[in-house]
DNA sequence: ACCTGAACACCGTTCAAGT
DNA sequence: ACCTGAACACCGTTCAAGT
């Protein structure tokens, strides 16, 4: 709608020739055109994710995206690259292992939910990319420190990330539907598991009330920290040193660097 | 293409008029359309769940559908319930409310991924369908015998199915991609990530073998029983009988009758 | 009461043509 | 070297018309 060719009436000091709109005068370039696919998603929601709707943003024809990535496939992983390069910007690095996993975690939801768009095609794919491959080798290092065995350290840093990823693109998946559809879903605790009757569904009818109350992100900890706690409990039943056993207890992190 | 209107030329002794194809000579009905939709879609994958190949498919035409459904979201909803439906006549009940945790969550898994086209769309969703309502009661009522609180129990139950539907999400997403890119990203650990400089990349080199071994299924399993063990410790923690403190050893399921 | 079929407003992508 | 624009083969959905 803003800026599309042929109609430019709204746009002040408009310069005459062919590549006339183009956001900020900046040439067509595949980042460029990642930048924008970034902003209008974020701004206008995911159906607005289309290389019709991309060319005109850009002030371009739709087609011209192809002189600069293969297909859609393409542009959607380097945004998901980009996106990851963020939350490596926002990860707080802790002498305690477990505070960096739910650094990297918790970033890694609260910004993959910025772009929901992006996230729901992207959370089961593989980006290849430079902030991809950084945050792959953060994450093992982190892990790395619990002590595990090889085996065990790529096992647990797959159930890290794949519960970080599915959540991410469930939490996602529910941030794009429509918004009369998203309220239905949303109100389900009180408005249909609420209102069974209790001869038939009784336990549902004990905890309806709980079940409302509680938040996507408070699930999302909940399983991390499910899975930090099974990463530290094979740590300390295969740990070298038995002096190490009781460290299931709270206590200061000063003290956790020796098990690093 | 089987069914396809004026070209009945392999169907034999096809009857005149205008309901001809109809598969089996059943009415149309919104029960006839979802038993089309999950053979269909089984068959032959993501793609062909679309209003016109199912009309195609029933001998109608497409149109035909919105006399039985609202829109497409309405019939996804109804297929995502019998699939559930599905999951709950394989579940095997067990003494050990653990067992029937992993009997349910994998039941679940298995056949979410016979369905990937419309685990892909509903993992995020509510039916508020009879076999969701059924499952929800029995999820609930199988946590409720680990002795936790209302709020806990309302906490972990929303634990073990969000890491059940999402992981079911994003292993349908893998199943949905077309065959070159899925066999791309799944050979990404050895051939991206098994290549990469080991000055640069040293803990990624250090595990590449072992990432490559892990099977989707492994780390399924690893999350879900994270979150089951979550659950034990958090009962063992605020148990009335400090007596059921120790049974985190494997003990006969006959002793757990006594905590159920 | 139910099905048909033309039509609408979209998609991603290809390709010959322009400059 | 890069962009244009017509075209292709699709989508989900609406609606007046048929039986």
């Amino acid at each position: 709608m803003a800026a599309a060719r042929g109609k430019p009436a709204s746009t002040p000091a408009v310069r005459p020739g062919r590549i006339v709109a183009k956001g900020e005068g900046a040439a067509l370039s595949a980042d460029a055109i990642v930048d924008a696919a970034l902003e209008l998603t974020e701004r206008e929601g995911a159906g607005a994710l289309t290389v019709r709707r991309l060319g005109s943003e850009l002030g371009v024809d739709a087609t011209a995206f192809y002189r600069h990535f293969r297909d859609k496939d393409e542009l959607v992983l380097a945004v998901s690259d980009r996106i990851i390069a963020m939350t490596l910007d926002v990860v707080v690095e802790s002498d305690d292992w477990r505070e960096t996993l739910r650094s990297i975690t918790s970033a890694a939801y609260v910004i993959n939910l910025r772009y929901p768009a992006v996230t729901s095609i992207t959370f089961a794919r593989i980006t290849g990319g430079r902030a991809e491959r950084a945050i792959v080798e953060k994450i093992l290092a982190t892990i790395s420190r619990a002590g595990l065995s090889p085996a065990e350290t790529a096992l647990y840093y797959r159930a890290i990330v794949d519960a970080m990823l599915s959540l991410s693109g469930q939490a996602a998946a529910v941030a794009n539907l429509e918004p009369a559809v998203r309220a239905k879903d949303e109100s389900a605790w009180t408005q249909i598991y609420g209102l069974l009757s209790q001869s038939d569904y009784p336990i549902t009818g004990a905890h309806a009330k709980e079940l409302a109350a509680l938040s996507e992100q408070d699930v999302f900890e909940t399983i991390i920290e499910a899975v930090i706690e099974a990463i530290a409990a094979r740590a300390a039943a295969t740990s070298p040193q038995p002096a190490a056993r009781k460290s299931r207890a709270k206590q200061s992190s000063r003290r956790e660097e020796e098990l690093n």
